[in-house]
DNA sequence: TGGCTACATATAGAGAGCCTACATGTAGAC
DNA sequence: GTCTACATGTAGGCTCTCTATATGTAGCCA
């Protein structure tokens, strides 16, 4: 998966997946991959930073934790940010819609 | 349409635009206008650079014309820029495939 | 005891592409 | 004479994702 084009929908992808449950960091990574099928490895210096800005914009809330003598913090949806995230949805139905009707016009 | 979505998919985009017509680049921006129905308006500073990254690559070549005293570059698909262009398809189609499993998961 | 792997978080710096803003010029309408 | 449409181009900034690196715990195995 080329990396550029996952910019601009990596927040989307980062807030679906803590919309039912929160988890921490390394979760999420690995919740990613399990969606996609494997489709989707994404570093730890991407989202840990992206998980921070997203905090800072209000999209998420976070608390440490320690399971099995390990340290976690763990995020969840705010109110906010599930607001964000319908809009998201919204806006990658739409994204899709357009970029595909260029792309593969019906003449 | 935040402009970081098109991040990774403009080339595609312009690729796709002049498949079955060679275009100028004013041309072009106006191609990709009416072909989304006024959603993607992309500004000349993206689109120029854009098409001589791809005529670098290959994918592109241009000549220049001259019409009602005006002068034009003209771009056309090269064959590697045809491959390129099919290659680009299937990735859109697995890229949208992924990301809308993992927005919006049937559990 | 030492080494390896899985778990877990974090930052620095690089790379790349899209954008804003600006520069330049022709043609035609009013 | 001014304005709009047509037409191309560059410089610099912004932001996000990635690579590489650092740090530390827990558990397994030899």
């Amino acid at each position: 998966m080329n990396p550029d084009a996952l910019r601009g929908h990596m927040d989307a992808l980062l807030l679906s997946v803590v919309e039912h449950e929160p988890l921490h960091g390394y979760a999420i990574i690995e919740a990613l991959r399990e969606r996609s099928g494997g489709a989707l490895d994404v570093p730890t210096g991407t989202v840990y930073p992206a998980l921070r800005r997203l905090e800072r914009a209000g999209f998420l809330a976070s608390e440490w934790a320690t399971v099995g003598g390990r340290k976690r913090r763990t995020y969840r949806l705010t109110d906010s940010g599930r607001a964000e995230l319908a809009g998201e949805r919204t806006a990658w139905s739409s994204f899709t819609s357009v970029i595909g009707r260029v792309l593969n016009p019906q003449t």
